[in-house]
DNA sequence: GTCTATAATTTGATAGAC
DNA sequence: GTCTATCAAATTATAGAC
């Protein structure tokens, strides 16, 4: 009725996993859960994937697919700087919010284990990223639109500006004193205040 | 020879117990790690702290009970705004640099267990920082010497700018494209970078 | 207080019927 | 492909000698 299709039980063991690693971690991750959360038993696990770490591997992959793309195709416009800006913190924080679980994971099992990413994909993320902006803040500068500035800290400064707050979600919710409708509150501004105070910080 | 003295069994426990639980979080830390990190074995690991949860919380209250001084009392002092943001900064990254897996422990196990904070301490944290902080930053926008800003998200942008470049190191490193030296050396640009960024975008 | 040995439980993985 | 039943290993926790 609701639904058109049913998705093939691989995709829903997929799904279910994706859900309970990010949550829980590698190391926190029970397989059980994960077969109850998708509506089979155990053993259709490892029919379908063999092991709890290929199982891993295949939600870490998704990971990184989904999030990978997302900075490069916003960054990799010919907008001026301060669209881009604005652009890029207006739809990753939306992003964020939406899988708020996704870049602690990422980070943790990075932690546990450097050379996922290796696994995961042939550096997807590359230097595109760096070389095509850093030219254009370089120019900027030049022109004297903007201040000095070192384009590899400048991007920190956004992603940092842009993530932290959404992960750190439970620390600074208790720091601020604040409840979670209104915490919530806070990250929506911040789609569009991040990118005037990035703007205000260089602009000349 | 070298150490003076021992130091008791206990404490010797409490220490490896950190180094293990925050590297690997509670579910990825195993006791007889603990125990051989602490040259004992693992009865007396129960011995002293009854069990595997006990010794989490412990590990837990102390990290959170070095991390919230270390924060007010930077902030809780007479010092003009822009001089409070610039020993934050620079004394904070410089902390969490050398403490580095503790604020991503933290907020995984706050993550796992929301009201871990209300068992490790009777919020010392509190609305200290804010009341005074938020006062004085309303005092600057009356007077005219900074934009208009909400106080609190200027919080969040300069722990944002602190923190995440520490914690988030194993993913940005990548993403930048650099080696462990020249991160290392990123990070420490910050200890001035990031104030002199902050303040660029709030004066006037 | 500290150790060895072992119990009790959890959990990833497999065998085998249907 | 899917299930039930079970194994084998890992892991927390305890008992009891010294």
């Amino acid at each position: 009725m609701t639904k058109v299709k049913e998705q093939n039980t691989e995709t829903v063991i997929l799904e279910a996993a994706k859900e309970v690693f990010q949550h829980k971690g590698m190391a926190g991750a029970r397989m059980q859960e994960i077969a109850d959360k998708a509506g089979i038993n155990k053993a259709m696990l490892h029919y379908y994937y063999r092991s709890k770490d290929k199982l891993f591997s295949a939600v870490f992959a998704s990971a990184i697919n989904l999030m990978a793309p997302k900075i490069m195709k916003i960054i990799n416009t010919e907008d001026h700087l301060f669209a881009k800006i604005e652009n890029f913190t207006y739809k990753y924080i939306d992003f964020i919010s939406k899988h708020s679980y996704m870049p602690l994971f990422i980070i943790n099992e990075l932690n546990r284990n450097p050379n996922l990413l290796k696994d995961a994909f042939a550096n997807k993320i590359e230097n595109n990223i760096e070389q095509k902006l850093v030219a254009q803040i370089d120019d900027l500068i030049a022109k004297g639109e903007i201040r000095s500035i070192n384009p590899e800290q400048l991007l920190l400064h956004i992603i940092s500006l842009s993530v932290f707050p959404v992960i750190g979600k439970p620390l600074l919710k208790n720091i601020l004193q604040k409840d979670d409708k209104s915490y919530k509150q806070l990250i929506k501004e911040r789609q569009t205040c991040v990118a005037e105070f990035v703007i205000n910080a260089i602009k000349l």
